[in-house]
DNA sequence: CACTAATCGATATTTTTTTATCTATTTAAA
DNA sequence: TTTAAATAGATAAAAAAATATCGATTAGTG
């Protein structure tokens, strides 16, 4: 396989080049995407080295046979089944955030304890009461378990995704997750980053 | 300074030692410390060396000293001022989010281009329009950027805002921006993320 | 009071990730 | 047709990050 930064390089150059696709452009060379996407050529051509496509010196790539080619390789994505849990702001974004769709991810159901937003409707998902979880996942099985709920639920709500059998936990709130070691869990520490940036800007000064 | 991947984990140390201390223990050792949030002792040793704090040999760190210290190594966020570009939903929800008031991220400004938005309060931030935001930024100097506005807007706003002097973007939106050298950018690539985690599911099986 | 077990902190090693170098290939221009 | 410039790809080096080792220290126990 490959590491974390490169996969979500892959991520970066996928979506680019289907924008240069869409722009008629029939070959792209690795000095062009690294320009335009602020990288170096020599980190791209590595990232692409696991593709099976070979570039032309003096030309490029071809950029259709590149994309199917990430296309193929980013396929991980595809039929991975979720559940959301959290309807708030947050669950809201991500649930119309298009931009997993071509990557096949496939929210199935959505939870949440709030009676104000059980049963109403979220970018053509029902809301589900929280507390028919165990039911509802016991008759289709889940992959993912995506919480989008306040700090004080998470941990609760991991044991009880764990229990009924969910492979990961991607994780939006502000808690370290304590979970068997065989289940993948993936936190996003918004928090974290927003110091990591602020760090650069001082170091700049 | 220190890396990118200790930033993100001292925070999170950050916050797991508050919780312990509002428990009412006064030592702690790294290798609980690790245990509790899925670490290695080795690492959570090697990261807290950047704090002038020393550990007592069989005992642990102490943890009010160890949180202060922390505190005051962390506060590069302190007074960092932003402004939030696109209050849809993720915007609302980084609005509402407290997380980062302990770091000391203070958004000045909120701005939109929906009219059914403008004056409106979000979390007591009044939306304006994005049309007024050259004026508010030449009166005010502002630090970061956020960008949580749909993709087709992201780049054109991120060039304003640089002429309006941000020293860095904080970009939400699914594209890589082309941002002068000077301006520090963190991108948050979230269908990125996606993909690592369903790459480790893969692996898993 | 001596011994044991736990833990820290410094140093070293390994692994991972990024960056550089060099050669061969290919296009385009002279 | 020859030559120059750009580029890929393989290999090598450097940098960054994670992990391991080991001696010194200290609380608790017999």
């Amino acid at each position: 396989m490959c590491s974390e930064p490169t996969i979500k390089r892959l991520s970066v150059y996928h979506k680019y080049l289907k924008e240069v696709e869409a722009s008629g452009q029939e070959f792209i060379s690795c000095t062009k995407i690294a320009k335009n996407l602020h990288l170096l050529p020599i980190q791209v051509r590595k990232d692409l080295s696991i593709t099976d496509i070979v570039g032309k010196p003096r030309v490029g790539y071809h950029i259709k046979d590149l994309r199917d080619s990430l296309d193929r390789f980013l396929s991980f994505g595809k039929g991975v089944k979720a559940c959301l849990i959290g309807a708030g702001n947050l669950g809201y974004s991500l649930l119309r955030y298009k931009g997993f769709d071509e990557y096949g991810l496939d929210i199935k159901f959505v939870f949440d304890n709030n009676p104000d937003k059980i049963d109403t409707y979220i970018d053509g998902h029902q809301v589900l009461d929280i507390k028919n979880m165990a039911e509802h996942l016991s008759k289709t099985e889940i992959d993912v378990g995506v919480l989008t709920v306040p700090r004080v639920y998470a941990q609760t709500l991991a044991n009880k995704l764990v229990e009924c059998g969910v492979k990961a936990l991607w994780n939006f709130a502000p808690i370290r997750l304590l979970i068997p070691q065989n289940v993948v869990v993936k936190h996003e520490n918004i928090a974290g980053s927003f110091l990591v940036l602020a760090s650069r800007i001082k170091q700049i000064r």
